[in-house]
DNA sequence: GTGAAAGCGCTAACAC
DNA sequence: GTGTTAGCGCTTTCAC
């Protein structure tokens, strides 16, 4: 690997110039800018992004902190996020979270020795002290919430607009006719969660429906919890509920296994919508009706946030909400493909 | 950020000691070792790894290159890949495989000016250059290779055995009563698409079945190829085959949606099984057979051969064949659930 | 417009 | 057992 030694020798001059015109830090001479670049071009020179760190405290990376990998949404969002780093430049590197909170932030704290400019946090679930810390840290390096956190603190965050896109859900729902509409609610932690389900609660009592607490079931996040959720619906409640809305399509699809498994028709007997647009939701049968996230923008926005927030330290934190889009598939129109052809 | 210098200052030393104590370099007084534990406990100092990369010409980071992030396979390996690596004090970078080959080069050569101490491939399918970059770069650092390439060169690999694992599935359909099997093959560049290949006929012709050219349909892994495979099998071949094999889950999962798109019922009408089993295949209805590859053991091994070509740069290479094993579920057994239970 | 020199935080000869 | 020193590859004053 050639050095800036090397480059400066060969063009004969000063590692200085070099680094200059590298970094378009100083004005240089068009005849001597030349001569660099013809060596850096023969010694097939890229700069040492550590030895570049180690003076700047700057490492080009940023850490991404994904909740579970349990949940397909965020390998699809990491891609994106991976990706629209790239563009700018970033690499990325990833910051699963584990059990035991000390360990969490010895993890944290690994990523800031080397230097990471920036932290992204994806819907964090953990602990309470992990936020606390994450926050404690966005002192000193940005750090961007893909989330709606319910904090007093006014963070950098980008999400979709979860009441909006379960009320969206819920409206198709009743418009479809549907009376006794069901929701898998997420556990209710964080503003993100109950922004969902409020959607779900102002779609029902706006259309004249009664509002029923025994049709709301608190779900985990995990697939089986949409599956034990199914199966409350459906032998637990006084009347069967002829939709369910799930805040979230892995949970959507825990249920759908549960009724599937019981041998009833979805969406004859029963209808079911979620919330992301995994891609498995479109290859299940039938295929899940969901309100996608618009995922991939929301990877650019939070880098954009970072970069950003890097370059004007003291920049006013942003929210901001996207809109998703509402997917009609079969699950809850009986019009629609029963398999999907487009995958 | 402490420094070593406070760490030194603090503790009344050197900082040559300090960095003793710390990598266990040399033998310490005991008295000054507990001096300098104690100033590294109160200023809760940990090292700076850009530092030490520095000079060390390491960064305990080691780059992924994973093919494309279609298949959610990549995703869960990636996962273990990550833990196994962070076990062993390693962070992951990835570099997902884009279009052109001197972009991908570039994206090497940036992995290896931020000094990664290795390279692990995960079943490139790319340009025939950058495989000979690859290889060329493993003479400088570890390049391990999750794959059976059919290169002279003898690499670093680890892979599951796909003669061992289709044949294996075909054996189990033969066992079932099946005569006329399909197959869906993977693009047949390397070795192991072709090993899976002949894993498939050597099971037919030792059964004492007829191998019928027909019934092999190439894929290029994506799933909308498997939809394809099933549309072809199920129109264009002169006896619909009873059951169908195929190199991949996803290209099976794609079969799948094509039959049942046609009303026909699995396995009654037509048996499938796959080869990976990926999160998915047990979600979908029915849950899909298959031959599990030994992820996490996959992930282990890699890491681990990773890591002693990085302390034995001149140890001889290996390849590691592991044995994965067969999933009956219901799309080859009609006397398994209709639905998972257990998600 | 250009260069010399210091220094980022660490490790590794080399001395004592 | 411990400290002094050089230096990894780069950026950045400060001179000229």
């Amino acid at each position: 690997m050639a050095t800036i030694k090397d480059v400066a020798k060969r063009a004969g001059v000063s590692v200085t110039t070099v680094s200059r015109v590298l970094n378009n830090t100083a004005p240089v001479n068009e005849a001597t800018r030349e001569k660099i670049m013809k060596a850096i071009e023969e010694l097939n020179y890229t700069p040492s992004i550590i030895a570049q760190g180690m003076r700047t405290k700057k490492s080009k990376t940023v850490g991404v902190i994904i909740p579970d990998y349990i949940n397909p949404f965020y390998h699809e969002l990491f891609k994106y996020l991976e990706d629209a780093a790239r563009r700018e430049g970033y690499h990325v590197i990833i910051a699963s979270t584990g059990e035991e909170a000390s360990d969490e932030i010895c993890y944290i704290n690994d990523l800031i020795n080397r230097n990471i400019d920036g932290i992204i946090v994806c819907s964090y679930r953990g602990a309470e002290e992990t936020i606390e810390y994450l926050l404690d840290s966005s002192k000193k390096l940005p750090v961007i919430f893909m989330d709606n956190l319910q904090v007093n603190k006014p963070v950098n965050a980008v999400y979709t607009d979860g009441y909006e896109g379960v009320k969206t859900i819920t409206g198709h729902l009743i418009d479809m006719g549907h009376k006794e509409i069901a929701f898998i609610k997420p556990l209710a932690r964080y503003k993100v969660a109950n922004d969902r389900y409020e959607g779900y609660v102002d779609a029902v009592k706006e259309a004249g429906l009664i509002f029923k607490q025994e049709l709301v079931y608190e779900g985990n996040y995990h697939i089986q919890s949409g599956y034990d959720a199914g199966k409350y619906f459906l032998t637990q409640v006084e009347v069967r509920p002829t939709a369910i809305v799930s805040a979230t399509d892995l949970m959507a699809i825990g249920a759908m296994n549960y009724i599937k498994s019981q041998g009833l028709e979805i969406p004859q007997d029963i209808a079911i919508a979620g919330f992301d647009d995994i891609y498995m939701s479109r290859i299940i049968t039938p295929p899940l009706t969901t309100y996608r996230q618009p995922i991939e923008k929301i990877a650019a926005e939070a880098v954009g946030l970072f970069i950003h927030k890097l370059n004007h330290p003291s920049a006013k934190n942003r929210q901001i909400a996207l809109k998703g889009e509402l997917i009609i598939r079969r699950s809850t129109d009986i019009k629609k493909q029963e398999v999907e052809t487009l995958l």
